[in-house]
DNA sequence: ACATCGATCTACT
DNA sequence: GTAGATCGATGTA
């Protein structure tokens, strides 16, 4: 079990949101631990219609232009928030959106958030995980070294990677920058 | 100051 | 498969 440092986030961003696959997502909460294994990454790179910064930086997505290893989190539809990990040195805005999660620690937690029971149906969406874990605005910017929000490997490899186009987007749909296992699909979001 | 639109989810048919 | 919720961020003036 270790938590991954800085020079993971300094990767290509493509081959971050690969490598997160099998990763576990960790958020230590006044409630206790809640955390689940990554299923289903996105990738959004600098040049990238697609990507929040590509016209620039705005206060929503200027963590995107922070250092790497830290959380991206933003509000969309009312209500929802998603979490991205930074990618890139400072200056170069790209990042990864988590969008699924196999439930692990604090299950029972996850099911009072979501008001759901189903493990299926607790992290197999961008917002749906954001509400299980209890990850909200106030953690946008929060570095993913530190003791709240952070990712370790614990030695799980995956298989086969899948490579889709991304969801909810309507332009660049031609790049194949979502990624699954293939053996997981029953915890993602879409197939 | 105002109009538009989401990197979504749920419920309903 | 499709419609409605829901509100802050963003772009235009």
């Amino acid at each position: 079990m270790r938590k991954l440092g800085r020079e993971f986030y300094l990767l290509d961003t493509v081959e971050v949101a690969q490598r997160l696959l099998g990763k576990i997502l960790v958020h230590c909460t006044d409630q206790g631990v809640v955390s689940g294994r990554i299923v289903e990454t996105e990738a959004y790179l600098r040049d990238d219609p697609a990507c929040h910064a590509s016209r620039g930086m705005t206060r929503r997505n200027k963590a995107m232009f922070g250092d790497p290893g830290h959380a991206y989190v933003y509000t969309t539809h009312g209500n929802r928030c998603c979490l991205n990990v930074v990618t890139q040195p400072q200056g170069i805005p790209e990042a990864v959106l988590i969008r699924a999660l196999i439930p692990l620690e604090g299950i029972e937690i996850m099911q009072v958030n979501r008001g759901r029971s189903c493990l299926e149906d607790l992290c197999s969406g961008p917002a749906k995980l954001t509400q299980a874990l209890g990850i909200t605005l106030d953690l946008n910017e929060e570095d993913l070294l530190g003791d709240r929000l952070f990712v370790v490997d614990d030695g799980t490899q995956v298989e086969t990677i899948v490579s889709k186009p991304r969801i909810g987007i309507r332009v660049a749909t031609d790049k194949l920058w979502r990624f699954y296992p293939a053996e997981l699909t029953r915890w993602v979001s879409k197939r």
